[in-house]
RNA sequence: ACCCGGAUGGCGAAACUGGCAGACGCGAGGGACUUAAAAUCCCUUGGCCGAAAGGCUGUGCGGGUUCGAGCCCCGCUCCGGGUACCA
């Protein structure tokens, strides 16, 4: 077809999106468009997305829906004039490709670069724009290298440290797991109960960090969910620790409380099975009790543990003594008080605690109150449940605190218990040290030496990286130790200081140390000298912007600040926040449910892909619902984006340069480009893409053939989106080079407002008409306009009593 | 249980700071083009009453504030996500 046939009364030729995808993709890569000069960028902005691990079943369209985002807000910062650099990277280490190498009889180490394979070619198909010259590889030597250096610095820093702890244990597949991989307390490969087992980890002292992790939030500019779930994860608490005496004994037990205001309340002790003070406190009455109580509670495993609800526990023979009323209270042991939290013991006051209510009618223990809500006296029964509010209420049966709100008796009781050497005010966190310790094959072996004349003697940084040997056996057994322990040949070293023959450690580290720091090293992915080079890291971090899931929330993006800071700390960097900027992006569900591969939903975005172009998948999951908040993946909302993107070229091939510009397009013009502009700086895409559809309709509005000057603006706000087509149109329209370096379109503030515009009228909260009127119109002026209105003035009956008037919008007359 | 979200046509969703509810798109119905179909283009499309003009009604439920509430306040119901015996 030539553009003198073409009439409104032909249809408009559909582009051929392989065609012009694959051309773009061959011409970015030829002219270098997505690569950035590292080193001399004067305006430079790091657009970062969480890489993915790169699955067997390749790319999901969960990830495509993250990286088109990401893309998209790169994208349009670069065509607002920023130098944007954009990696992506693989996740590749870590118990997913392992466990699915073991399910299909490969070894990671060949399968994992298959993966990775076609992962990469998916996502050049996808047109995003990375600069693929950055990219890491975490199970690669030339990456972990640097992430044992990393768990070198946190060794030198004081920060890692070994101890015994207890781990997810399958007696079926002989080995340990980790608690994403047990549910309700099963194995979920095999469904075999989970026991729990004691070994040595190495751990990284993240709970000293915690009042910083915390404090920090309130500077940075991320999604209000993901800094919600991280305060709660870091769950700070005030309070105070007691200590109770043990009658007949030399021994005090400490509890933690936020409630040390009901201490008069306190009618037992309940210590954790596993606490120290146990075998010293019992009486030989009640051994053999607490024994097999301690042994059951052993064998269960961690999760089901905690999901438990019926209390069960057992008491110990021995008494305390409440120092508030000088009386002896029973103290019992029960798994419902956990060791790892507070001090693994606590006071139980049955009548303000649910748990304690439950424990104490299970095994008939005194329930007394000591605060009253409005309404009730210390007399009142408290019935079927523990009172709990503490924000009102009074304090009752407390002898000189009686009366006293529970705020104020907070800090009153505490003061009076130290007095009296009983309490310390405390600040407690939920926020555990991070165990890295890993007892399998598919992680960096943690750079460690054990030495019987040196002790622990960390690898030192010129001996990185530690290699990851190919081993063919690399399944766990029922040894409980990583399947490295099984190959002297590797393990076995000289010692690095005295050179006396020594043992490497054989665990591997947590695949969330590999991703805690990636976005330092992608700057510097080429550098074979550093982890990170010190001006590139000056020059591109902290990240500017940061977009990914919110199941990363806590573990991923706690554990990068919490590394960022420690670096920090130790002089590597000048920042102690990694990420400027987070977004949360939503989820993709498919009709209403998750997509599962058992449900038979789960989309293949390379068959959409295929059948309507990447432009038009990446284009249509934008637009099928905000963001920042997923939607509903429906199999025939695609085509809608299609039309679009066909009904675009058409026009770009129809354009004309001679043709009068029409006033109200131009309106309309300069209305969507400050509209697009905004909804693509805040990721509402979905309403961006929609402001577009409507410019588009209106410049196409009956016959008239669309001007040259009202089309090019359009390319380049649609590139972010459908960048193949943008650059096809932008060399349409006889313009050279890339698209993405021809600017944002500008608007002009005088366009987007309207000499005229349409009022409401109203008459009581009523529409019942709307009027066009000068938009600078007075009210009197609009109040007579509406009066002489027939269609209005017949509901003008009565007096009038009010009259309402907002400027450019509304009028509304109150009668009656 | 707790902490966050959310609930709007047949469907996905819009709605700035309290000011025309349903933009944009899908689907559906009708029409044009076609021998026909597809594609494309045009029109209609929350519900109810009405021949029409027009009117009434409508944002999960029950109250409230306001000239005016999808939006704010109080009390619920249901759905999604996260955390879970955290003292």
């Amino acid at each position: 077809m030539t553009h003198a046939d073409s009439s409104d009364q032909t249809p408009p030729v559909p582009y051929d999106p392989a065609t012009v995808e694959t051309r773009w993709q061959l011409r970015w890569a030829e002219r270098g468009t997505n690569a950035v000069d590292l080193d001399g960028a004067p305006n430079p902005f790091y657009a970062l997305m969480m890489f993915p691990y790169p699955s067997a079943e390749g790319l999901h369209v969960g990830n495509l829906f993250a990286f088109t985002g990401s893309d998209i807000s790169a994208r349009f910062r670069r065509l607002q004039g920023h130098q944007v650099f954009q990696p992506l990277g693989y996740d590749a280490f870590g118990i997913h490709s392992e466990n699915y190498a073991l399910k299909v009889g490969a070894h990671p180490m060949e399968l994992t670069p298959k993966n990775v394979a076609n992962f990469q070619r998916q996502l050049e198909r996808a047109g995003l724009m990375v600069d693929w010259r950055s990219k890491v590889d975490t199970s690669r030597p030339d990456y972990y290298k640097w992430t044992q250096w990393v768990f070198l610095q946190l060794y030198k820093q004081g920060l890692a440290y070994k101890k015994a702890a207890a781990v997810n244990w399958c007696p079926t597949d002989k080995t340990v797991l980790a608690n994403e991989q047990v549910e309700n307390g099963l194995c979920e490969r095999c469904g075999t109960a989970v026991e729990q087992r004691f070994l040595e980890q190495w751990f990284f002292k993240i709970s000293s960090y915690a009042e910083r992790l915390l404090n920090n939030l309130d500077a940075l500019d991320w999604s209000v969910v993901t800094k919600q779930a991280q305060r709660n994860w870091i769950g700070r608490s005030h309070g105070a620790e007691l200590t109770f005496h043990v009658e007949g004994a030399s021994e005090h037990v400490r509890v933690f409380t936020t409630r040390a205001d009901t201490i008069f309340g306190a009618t037992y002790l309940v210590l954790a099975p596993e606490h120290p003070l146990v075998d010293a406190v019992t009486r030989d009455a009640q051994r053999h009790a607490v024994r097999e109580y301690q042994a059951a509670t052993k064998r269960q495993d961690l999760i089901s543990r905690k999901s438990v609800k019926a209390k069960t526990g057992v008491f110990t023979g021995a008494y305390a003594t409440n120092p508030a009323t000088g009386t002896p209270i029973p103290i019992w042991i029960a798994d419902y008080v956990l060791m790892e939290y507070g001090t693994g013991a606590i006071m139980a006051v049955p009548g303000h605690d649910e748990r304690d209510f439950d424990f104490a009618r299970a095994f008939d223990l005194p329930i007394v109150r000591v605060v009253a809500a409005s309404g009730d006296d210390a007399t009142t029964p408290l019935g079927d449940s523990a009172y709990t509010d503490d924000a009102d209420g009074v304090i009752v049966n407390s002898a000189q605190f009686d009366g006293m709100a529970v705020r104020e008796a907070k800090s009153n009781v505490t003061a009076w218990l130290a007095e009296h050497g009983h309490a310390t005010p405390v600040v407690n966190y939920r926020l555990h040290d991070w165990c890295i310790s890993r007892q399998r094959y598919w992680g960096p072996p943690i750079p460690i030496i054990y030495c019987d004349a040196c002790g622990v003697v960390p690898v030192p940084e010129s001996q990185l990286p530690v290699a990851l040997p190919f081993i063919p056996d690399f399944k766990p057994d029922d040894s409980g130790i990583s399947p490295l322990a099984r190959h002297e040949e590797w393990y076995r070293v000289p010692c690095p200081t005295c050179g006396a023959m020594a043992r490497r450690e054989t665990d591997v580290s947590d695949t969330f140390l590999d991703s805690a720091w990636y976005f330092l090293r992608y700057p510097s992915a080429s550098d074979t000298r550093v982890a990170f080079d010190p001006t590139r890291t000056a020059k591109w971090l902290p990240v500017d912007s940061y977009i990914g899931g919110n199941e990363h929330a806590v573990l991923h993006l706690l554990y990068s600040r919490f590394v960022t800071m420690v670096l920090h700390d130790a002089g590597h960097i000048g920042f102690e926040e990694p990420f400027t900027r987070f977004r949360a992006h939503g989820m993709i569900i498919r009709d209403g449910a998750k997509m599962s591969k058992s449900k038979g939903n789960v989309i293949n975005p390379d068959v959409y892909m295929e059948e309507w172009g990447a432009d038009a998948f990446r284009m249509y999951l934008m637009f099928l619902g905000p963001y920042e908040e997923g939607g509903d993946f429906q199999h025939k909302g695609i085509s809608g984006v299609r039309r679009f993107l066909d009904r675009l070229w058409a026009t770009v091939r129809d354009v004309s340069t001679d043709g009068a510009i029409d006033i109200d397009v131009m309106r309309k013009l300069h209305r969507t480009i400050k509209k697009v502009g905004d909804d693509s700086g805040t990721l509402a895409y979905n309403t961006a893409i929609a402001a577009m559809m409507e410019y588009l309709n209106a410049v196409r509005r009956g016959d008239r053939v669309a001007q040259r000057a009202e089309v090019m603006p359009l390319v380049q706000m649609v590139a972010p989106y459908a960048p193949h087509l943008a650059e096809e149109c932008w060399a349409e329209l006889g313009q050279a080079g890339s698209v993405f370096d021809g600017g944002w379109p500008t608007f002009d503030p005088a366009m987007l407002v309207d000499d005229e515009v349409e009022l409401v009228v109203q008459v009581n909260g009523k529409v019942r008409g709307k009027l066009r009127v000068a938009s600078d119109v007075h009210e009197a002026n609009a109040l007579a306009a509406a009066r002489a209105d027939h269609g209005i003035a017949k509901f003008l009956v009565g007096e009038v009593k009010k009259v309402v008037f907002v400027p450019k919008r509304l009028l509304n007359i109150v009668v009656g």
